[in-house]
DNA sequence: ACCATTTTGGACTGAACAGTCCGTAACTAC
DNA sequence: GTAGTTACGGACTGTTCAGTCCAAAATGGT
């Protein structure tokens, strides 16, 4: 009865992602992202409604796609804390959404940029963290139960204490801090966490 | 031999700092600028060259006043333990330039929005955080002489990771985490870090 | 084959952008 | 007082911004 869309809905949101990722949205233009995406402006603007909508789907598919990740990686068989050590080292070589590129994490990003000034995006961003947070929670108490981790702390908090660990740790990387005393914070974190032997 | 500036430099950096602060770089137009300063598009480009350069400058204020501050807060007498505690329990409500507003860090927020792209301005942060880090290994290494600090970690690493703790909070704030969970992560990490006594 | 429907490219909009320039006003040194 | 110098206000530049609109092309149902 019409005519097909040319181009894949999800593969366009998820290089409007990358372009968001890699300038930020602001500095991110129109003209930018309409290259990244390879449309149009009347397709983009017909498909996603407008810059701050498209942004706000791309966070989403961001975050589906992180906590997927996450998931799948304590889905392993085998006791968990070797799991959240890997997780956690792993966290730093992972703000790169193209080689050779300091991108850090969206939600990151998305955070300091535009939280405090737009309240839907906060929204979006708390919900991934607390999401992410109750999931590390669940992990954590995993480890309490099969005795990989001492139960020093409350899961909860010691949930939050790795998410304030892997943001810090975005931050310091765009600052330029060196890898590696990105990897002594880390040892020194999850020796915190974990005891002297992890 | 010649007319006075009517203005103030540095107070008008100092306001020039809080807009930056306030909105990041690239949300913050020539005309929101030159409103918080006070001055007229003449006047700012003779004195300040350009937007850029401004935040360069406002940057490096900023730098400066908060090393200041931070060596003042341990120029206090008796142990480092407690004033380490006070300093980093400090910078969860100190970033606010202006009342209820989630400021965080200047340098946190220039660091993520444009630390990657700009590598005058990647200096600018990575000399800061590098000055923190220096003075505050100094002051773990005085905590480890007066007895009142763990000699756990080495300084270097302690203060990476005091200087992660702060960065990664700055990010949660603006995320919109709560002020609890925020001062729970503070005071795990105060325990990692000084021992079950702080 | 043809009509109804939707996508698409690109011309177009008005506003906002960073930055320049110049006539005028103000001040200092002499 | 006056000459020389600098600061100031604001008009002005050309560019880029996000977003609108429409004619033409492509498609699927009948």
């Amino acid at each position: 009865m019409s005519r097909n869309r040319e181009f894949d809905i999800d593969l366009a949101l998820d290089q409007a992602l990358n372009a968001f990722w890699l300038k930020g949205y602001a500095a991110t233009s129109m003209t930018d992202l309409m290259a990244a995406m390879g449309l149009s402006k009347s397709s983009f603007y017909q498909c996603f409604g407008s810059k701050r909508e498209a942004l706000l789907a791309a966070l989403s598919r961001y975050s589906m796609r992180e906590l997927a990740e996450t998931r799948l990686h304590f889905n392993a068989a085998g006791p968990v804390a070797p799991l959240l050590a890997a997780w956690v080292r792993h966290s730093i070589d992972a703000g790169a959404c193209q080689p050779s590129q300091r991108c850090g994490c969206l939600i990151v990003n998305v955070a300091v940029e535009l939280a405090p000034h737009d309240r839907e995006i906060e929204d979006a961003v708390c919900y991934h963290l607390d999401k992410l947070a109750a999931f590390l929670a669940d992990v954590i108490q995993r480890g309490h139960a099969d005795g990989s981790m001492p139960q020093r702390f409350e899961p909860a908090q010691s949930a939050d204490m790795l998410l304030n660990l892997v943001a810090g740790l975005q931050v310091l990387a765009k600052g330029g801090v060196e890898a590696h005393r990105l990897a002594a914070i880390v040892e020194v974190q999850l020796d915190c966490l974990l005891g002297k032997t992890n």
